[in-house]
DNA sequence: CAAAACAATTTTAAGCTTGAAATTTATTCT
DNA sequence: AGAATAAATTTCAAGCTTAAAATTGTTTTG
């Protein structure tokens, strides 16, 4: 999805009178839009994997992982990490397994209804986790740092209504 | 980096007044961006990427690999596929190896620097491609069509500033 | 003209990702 | 209670991804 030309910034849509004369069937502008924004979530994340990896020595779904736990101090249950991190199941078994091993979470499981693990961070887990946010806020804080407030208000707001978009084309879908 | 709440549209940016009095180091604001901007391209690629599989049996980065050749009726050097995909070399062999064994594309070495193998799309990949393109296009006017054109440029413009910081900030730490 | 430097690509090792099938455990329904 | 159903998780096979090392081929330079 990549290949967007790289300085592109000239306005690409057109008002809706125009966009009405074009042939049926252009989706230029949509295609557009979303190279745009596949190509600048792909640099800022691609960016982040490589500093994980070389001042951390980790990855991005350990560090997603974590950053799940972080707000959930009683543990969550496998299905729920699943759900919240957007990735199938069977990829949150090899992640905790590896997590367990190296202690930075703990996983124990339901008393009540033994289908259910819970994982938690360990007090180790969630130090080394805290030193690893602040870092990380601090690298999107620079990514970031040519959007001004204001214009990150309107992206804000803008993207809420893109998701909101997808969202209930998803649903329809069916 | 998923996570966001599900619904969150209210206004999470604050001016550059209540800001400077925020403790030092508070980067809420722009993770908070970069989540959303995140679980929009998220939402995006993986239903594309489902689609891909189940309407053409493909995936998303021979759909990619395919896009790049379109543009480029004389073919296109190794190199040059890995640098517009933003992906590593080692990656390109592997998709190379398996399109070419489908029929989708042609590889030749360049004689005058042995070295350089030149892809291309063949008849047969381009007519599979132009299929797969155009479905694709719907799909992604299907999934944005909750964003009104003024609202699409709005984003393709503040996407275009972002891209900008993301860039001129990468370009410093060098 | 060799030797070193450089360039394009492939290989390798490790980890991520997915969907589907299999497993284990609980619940529901005769 | 016993059978079917459902739920949570794991396993599996296949493919993607990366960085680093290795190959192969070209160019530059002493």
């Amino acid at each position: 999805m990549m290949g967007e030309d790289k300085f592109d910034t000239s306005p690409e849509w057109v008002d809706g009178e125009t966009k009405a004369l074009e042939a049926p069937g252009d989706h230029r502008a949509e295609l557009r839009l979303w190279l745009r924004l596949l190509t600048c979530s792909t640099l800022v994340e691609s960016e982040i994997r490589r500093r994980l990896r070389e001042e951390f020595d980790s990855t991005l779904p350990r560090f997603d992982l974590m950053a799940q736990l972080e707000r959930a101090p009683d543990g969550m249950v496998l299905g729920e990490v699943s759900k919240r991190m957007m990735v199938s199941p069977g990829n949150i078994t090899v992640l905790v397994e590896r997590l367990t091993e190296s202690g930075h979470i703990s996983r124990t499981t339901l008393p009540t209804d033994r289908r259910v693990q819970v994982i938690a961070l360990t007090p180790f887990g969630r130090a080394e986790f805290e030193k690893m946010a602040a870092t990380h806020a601090d690298w999107i804080s620079d990514l970031f740092a040519g959007v001004s407030p204001k214009e990150g208000g309107v992206l804000m707001d803008e993207l809420a209504k893109l998701k909101r978009s997808v969202i209930s084309a998803l649903a329809k879908n069916t």
